[in-house]
DNA sequence: CAGGTTTTGTACCGAGCGGTAGGATGAGCG
DNA sequence: CGCTCATCCTACCGCTCGGTACAAAACCTG
């Protein structure tokens, strides 16, 4: 057992409630007062676990990138491109719109723009929106359902542009129909503009030829 | 001529720099500080002038909206449906992407997320966007190129959240070619979905049968 | 129980925030 | 010129910000 006066919070269980508030407030917006408060701890306990805000903020967000993004990740593990695209954007769609957590994604909502001083910020959301663009772009890679010649980087960054479009009107309020909805024209759109032997017409994925 | 020590600076000129302040910081992130320094005025003036920090953005914002926004808007003047479509898309990516000001759109780095104070802003500013989509399922509506029963509000949607997810890629650094690329398999998808009658399969709109 | 160690809570720090008071400044007008 | 008026500028307001000192409290070991 460790020495002296035992933590009286869970690491991990108080990263989620700061999550929550840099989610709703962005990075700016989020006052250490409002942040102590929605974790249930006071400021020399909070800079004692994690440093400053600042750390608090990536230590958050990467639990957020760990285990909500990674839930979307998983769809890249469809068996073709168009399922797994599907797949990834009607799941992103649902986990903008559900009521466990504000809607929209932390990953924007954190801060697209930021106070000068606080610019790193953007810049580590950036980057986790990268990876996961990078992650798609890999997995299309991979794909054998295809036409020849599909740019799949540019196949990547309009699907994730989709997401982040959702994520964006989640934030304003939309409902998770609505996004769907969108994801319902986006698909019928690529099942379409692939050849014929890719995609099926009635959005089902088939066997190539 | 008006009684009294003239005004020594242009409103809609500071206006605009203004603007750029906010898109670049979002709104909790400006500082009256740099706000003042960037505008070229001092802080009484700026009060004088425009009553409160919120108020001056909601003017920099409207000003924004009506001539940049509207510029986008001047798209669904175009014939068809898929051309309005199109040039919205484009001269949107274009200006996503123009050095003129800083990348992205005012709409979603002013504040997507704010501070519980400043929640009116993030509403003004989605107020924004949800009248740009309106405007943009009115001119759907309008079309007499779209298949039968296309559900129009969510082609709309659709169209919309792409631009707002180029504008997130924008702030972050995305190229002009790289949402180009984007609105290219955007555009080509779309050709195919729709009924042959409608859209070409090349990209061209054709008028309908 | 005493001693050592870590966390807790209160109360505070300097700095920067958004916003303002009040005199100096510069224009039109007699 | 002297008067009037709106604007400009310096200096300041109260407040909240992110961050911290310090001592009481709670656990372990002996």
């Amino acid at each position: 057992m460790s020495i002296g006066r035992p933590r009286a919070f869970d690491e991990e269980a108080v990263l989620d409630r700061a999550a929550e508030v840099f989610w709703r407030h962005g990075y700016d917006g989020a006052s250490l007062s409002e942040l102590t408060r929605a974790m249930g701890i006071n400021r020399p306990s909070l800079y004692a676990t994690f440093g400053s805000k600042e750390e608090l903020f990536r230590r958050a967000f990467a639990r957020y990138h760990e285990t909500k993004v990674a839930n979307a990740r998983a769809a890249l593990d469809q068996p073709t491109a168009y399922a797994a695209i599907e797949v990834f954007l009607r799941s992103s769609a649902d986990a903008l719109t559900t009521g466990d957590h504000p809607p929209g994604c932390l990953s924007i909502q954190g801060g697209l723009a930021c106070s000068p001083e606080n610019a790193h910020v953007a810049e580590v959301l950036a980057t986790g929106r990268a990876d996961t663009e990078a992650a798609l772009e890999e997995r299309l890679s991979r794909a054998d359902d295809l036409p020849d010649g599909m740019d799949v980087r540019a196949l990547a960054r309009f699907v994730m542009t989709l997401s982040e479009g959702h994520a964006v009107h989640a934030a304003a309020g939309a409902s998770r129909d609505d996004l769907q909805a969108s994801v319902d024209i986006a698909m019928r759109a690529l099942a379409h503009s692939a050849s014929r032997r890719s995609f099926s017409s009635d959005g089902e994925p088939v066997a190539a030829e």
